[in-house]
RNA sequence: GUCCCCGUCGUCUAGCCCGGCCUAGGACAUCGCCCUUUCACGGCGGUAACACGGGUUCAAAUCCCGUCGGGGACGCCA
């Protein structure tokens, strides 16, 4: 009882939680305004443009907003920023999760950043693809940015930077995409020449026109080790000589990844990053713009990757579409439990708890519970059956989730996939036949193949073997059912009158319950494998029954 | 190649930080039994792991070193 109110409470706060999120998509032009309008026209490091300057001269009205850098600790923001270069990875789901179950159970702030300032690969199917993705998980955020409307911040620091000395001017034509720069003699660090070239050389090349990229000057003498502790992966630490003097800006004046992220994670002050364990490396590049721009690096905690049961990083081109969220809804699963199962990749509540509800995991959530060693997403890579494609446990748990849910809701779920198969059902029956299956069903797209005799006028084909009964021939079938035909003509069509009429001619016939049911249970459902039968006649109707009774007699004619 | 990270049942994990309660616990999957009109649910039980080698210690899955194995990052991609 007090476990069905507590999900009834939960169902309620995830509606109103989409809710928030169709709120905040709303308004998102307003805030994205907001942002990017003349404000702090005092902030510290903005500078005027002058002719020569490298820069474009649109940063003259940008801003930072004022106090940015990590704020007080006691309500966090946190974000979430995936590039739309791409459909929505079950990888960036599970770091939208646990971004959002810290923000939420600390009640901070959970902030969704599009970054896409390569421009050349995003692509709008991309961007919907995210946003559809993340609306059937039904988690919300609370403030939205886009990465290219905000160029003006990132350009503004990385100014701020080259100003101090601590960035400078690569004439070095652009690599045209080759990989020979690894596998040779070490880390590469710089091009030679360019990290020395004089500020006023660099001035009159640049003035020339000549076009070039800002690359960070790693201060390898000063400053040997940059060191942090990361919230999941404890201290870590890395020497300079080991970091190349990696681009900020590229020679279209576009901000690279690096520079961007941290900008913005500055500016909209973030203190918290979650974010995939392949960061983990980039991480001591991030601390250093940081630093270099004079704010405070938030805190770090980096995720144990997904991986593939071969053991690499998930990805589609070699995994197929059991690496998209859209894969997931599509073949049935409930949102909830596919929360749920990502949630328990790399984390755990510590206490053997597996269901977990959404607001159990919200209050279960902690950093110290994520651990350190990748997780497989054990999925077969190709297979007949969405049972046998996707990991056992996402299975299991979803058909968990099924059977907590009350019936109404799942029957408010599962009618929109009976009637996209072409069905028609009222509700009232549609309530019934859930009762029915709901703890038979793993899928929510199994109702086609587990109720489907519920809904056809026509049973499809059977194999007439199906109808005879255990220890039984040809003979018994026909029998069996011509007594079923019968009895079931005058039974009230009523659970317990149904199983009185059935047990009794059973015995009449001299024959076993088992063995005058199968007959009947095939005749009226084209299977062995169904519900109970006296419920399933119930629902089914006099009519329906006696038709098909017939058939399969004439079938054994 | 260089750097970083990781290594408990087939898979997800508890235990590791603060050595002894660990003859290593739970779950999924798998196998068997029970319940039962079939299926499913449920119940009971079985198989199955501390990568390896050295230390330290009365005692190591737990601490230290090494080896091996796996992954990730090294772009004017993110």
């Amino acid at each position: 009882m007090e476990r069905e109110t507590q999900d009834d409470a939960e169902d309620k706060r995830d509606a109103s939680l989409i809710d928030d999120q169709v709120a905040v998509s709303s308004m998102k032009n307003q805030r994205l305004a907001v942002v990017s309008a003349p404000l702090y026209l005092d902030a510290p490091f903005l500078r005027p443009v002058t002719s020569n300057d490298w820069l474009p001269p649109m940063i003259d009205s940008v801003t930072t907003r004022s106090g940015a850098g990590p704020s007080s600790a006691r309500k966090p923001r946190v974000r979430f920023a995936p590039s739309p270069t791409g459909f929505l990875h079950v990888g960036s789901a599970r770091t939208f999760i646990f971004n959002w179950l810290y923000a939420r159970h600390n009640g901070g702030t959970m902030v969704l950043r599009i970054d896409d300032t390569d421009v050349e690969r995003n692509t709008e199917a991309s961007l919907s693809s995210i946003f559809e993705g993340l609306r059937w998980l039904g988690l919300s955020w609370d403030e939205e940015y886009k990465q290219s409307e905000r160029l003006a911040i990132h350009r503004q620091i990385a100014d701020a930077i080259f100003q101090k000395g601590l960035a400078y001017r690569d004439f070095t034509p652009a690599h045209a995409g080759d990989t020979e720069k690894s596998g040779g003699q070490g880390t590469w660090l710089f091009n030679p020449g360019m990290r020395e070239l004089s500020r006023a050389e660099s001035d009159r090349r640049a003035a020339a026109g000549e076009p070039f990229a800002l690359r960070f000057r790693v201060p390898r003498e000063t400053e040997p080790q940059i060191r942090f502790v990361d919230s999941v992966y404890g201290e870590q630490s890395k020497s300079t000589a080991d970091i190349e003097d990696f681009a900020l800006l590229r020679s279209d004046r576009m901000p690279t990844y690096h520079l961007a992220s941290c900008a913005d994670d500055a500016d909209l002050g973030m203190d918290h990053i979650i974010r995939g364990q392949d960061h983990l490396s980039n991480t001591f590049k991030h601390i250093l713009i940081f630093e270099a721009a004079g704010v405070t690096p938030p805190e770090f905690a980096h995720l144990p990757l997904l991986v593939a049961p071969d053991g690499t990083k998930l990805s589609k081109r070699r995994h197929g579409p059991v690496v998209s969220v859209t894969t997931y809804r599509d073949a049935g699963f409930l949102p909830e439990a596919f929360v749920n199962f990502l949630c328990l990749l790399g984390w755990s509540p510590k206490d053997n708890r597996e269901k977990m509800s959404r607001q159990e995991l919200i209050d279960a959530f902690s950093l110290q519970g994520i651990n350190r060693a990748n997780a497989v997403v054990n999925f077969k890579e190709p297979a007949a059956t969405p049972e046998e494609t996707f990991d056992p446990k996402a299975i299991w748990l979803n058909a968990e989730h099924i059977r907590a849910l009350s019936v109404d809701d799942l029957a408010d779920r599962l009618m929109p996939i009976v009637r996209e198969a072409g069905f028609t059902v009222g509700r009232c029956k549609m309530l019934q036949i859930t009762k029915l299956i709901q703890e038979r069903i793993k899928l929510l797209s199994d109702v086609l193949t587990g109720a489907d005799f519920f809904f056809v006028d026509q049973l499809p084909p059977y194999d007439n073997a199906e109808l005879v009964p255990q220890k039984g021939d040809v003979a018994m079938a026909e029998k069996v059912l011509k007594k079923a035909r019968e009895v079931l003509a005058r039974t009230d069509f009523k659970h317990d009158a149904l199983d009185q009429a059935l047990r009794a001619a059973a015995q009449e016939l001299g024959l076993k319950a088992g063995q005058m049911f199968q007959p009947i249970r095939v005749a009226v459902c084209g299977r062995k494998n169904a519900p109970p039968l006296f419920e399933t006649l119930e629902v089914l109707g006099r009519d329906t029954t006696l038709q098909r009774i017939e058939h399969a007699i004439q079938k054994l004619q």
